[in-house]
RNA sequence: CGCGGAGUGGAGCAGUUCGGUAGCUCGUCGGGCUCAUAACCCGAAGGUCGUAGGUUCAAAUCCUGCCUCCGCAA
């Protein structure tokens, strides 16, 4: 029996969480997780995916602002159930010397990329907004330093031409649920065999943040194609039509020839076919102001865009 | 009490300002045309207008409460 403590966040995490509790050879015996912060509307409340499933499986609850040296009580907790492992997946906080070096398997953490490619936050969104064709998942023994640590098991998926990031979190996340299993059962066995990383070949995968949103019709189509996959579901591209928000989920090249119109110019009829500096993108999936995430014909049924209108 | 939008046949919307016959684009079903179609033509079914009250001769439309969904901001 290996005794576990699980630390992670959002429902990339809580796939790993929710094999953890189905594996007789494993006792999950604390989880942590982010605190509680007020998202939606109204500023509510709202725990993470991973507190949520702990909490259906009776499991203590930690959710401590930092994991750094000043939180003795967290790092008294730890040395208090002595894990054999603490398995991290998306967990949002640094871990402190004195937490890795705590289990006697150490802390293994699932990364969503094929280290040492896109170490950092956001491996598989960074994957698709570069048009890779391939991404994967590493399980790893972490070290202090952003993702750095030994490779213990390293699988490769293939990115779809039209995937996005939800999309591709899903499989991931099963994936590297796993991965994470089978790196347990190699750890009791003491069959680990930890790979070092090549930090030559290192690329770092920065935070998705909102000024990546907008899209810009005068690039090519390829990139804005890569750009509504990356973004969705969230925080999603976003363009303008007559003065308001369109959020765009899906997308599909249509053309990659240049188009005769101008770069953001509405060229479809029953379809949302935009023209792009060297090709033709059609918006599948979108939703407007208020209104609901719907396909774009329907969108069209609707409400008609007038061909010659311009987006931006 | 953070700001705002929206609930109308199966889908997406108009109609609400200024109360008075339930409308559009699709889909579905039946028929026709075509080598063929997410094409075209003809026909049909399908709605207590989110919900509970109120005002009125008359409410999708005006007033009040409630429920649900969504965008922004965090």
């Amino acid at each position: 029996m290996t005794d576990i403590v699980f630390m992670g966040s959002p429902d990339f995490a809580s796939a790993a969480l929710e094999k953890l509790y189905s594996m007789d050879n494993v006792n999950v015996r604390a989880v942590f997780t982010q605190p509680d912060k007020p998202r939606g509307r109204g500023h509510k409340l709202v725990p993470t995916p991973v507190k949520t499933l702990a909490l259906t499986h009776e499991t203590p609850v930690y959710q401590p602002q930092s994991l750094k040296k000043d939180n003795e009580e967290a790092l008294a907790v730890l040395r208090e159930i002595d894990p054999d492992m603490i398995v991290v997946a998306a967990y949002g906080k640094i871990l402190p010397k004195e937490v890795l070096e705590l289990p006697k398997f150490g802390c293994i953490n699932i990364h969503g990329s094929l280290l040492p490619k896109y170490r950092g936050a956001a491996p598989i969104q960074r994957a698709i907004f570069d048009g890779e064709k391939q991404t994967g998942i590493t399980v790893m023994q972490m070290a202090e330093g952003l993702d750095t640590g030994d490779m213990l098991l390293k699988r490769a998926v293939d990115i779809g031409e039209n995937e996005t990031s939800a999309e591709l979190f899903d499989r991931l996340a099963a994936l590297g649920a796993e991965m994470i299993a089978e790196v347990i059962g190699l750890a009791e066995r003491g069959e680990l065999s930890p790979e070092k990383q090549d930090d030559s070949q290192a690329t770092y995968a920065a935070m998705i943040t909102k000024d990546m949103c907008p899209i810009d019709f005068t690039q090519a189509v390829f990139r804005v194609h890569k750009q509504i996959c990356a973004l969705s579901d969230a925080p999603c591209a976003v363009c303008e039509l007559d003065g308001k928000r369109l959020k765009v989920y899906r997308s599909e090249i249509v053309s990659d020839e240049k188009p005769n119109a101008v770069p953001g110019e509405f060229v479809g009829g029953k379809t949302f076919d935009v023209a792009c500096s060297d090709g033709v993108i059609r918006f599948t999936e979108i939703q407007a102001e208020g209104g609901k995430r719907m396909d774009d014909r329907a969108y069209l049924n609707g409400k008609p865009v007038k061909a010659g209108t311009v987006l931006k």
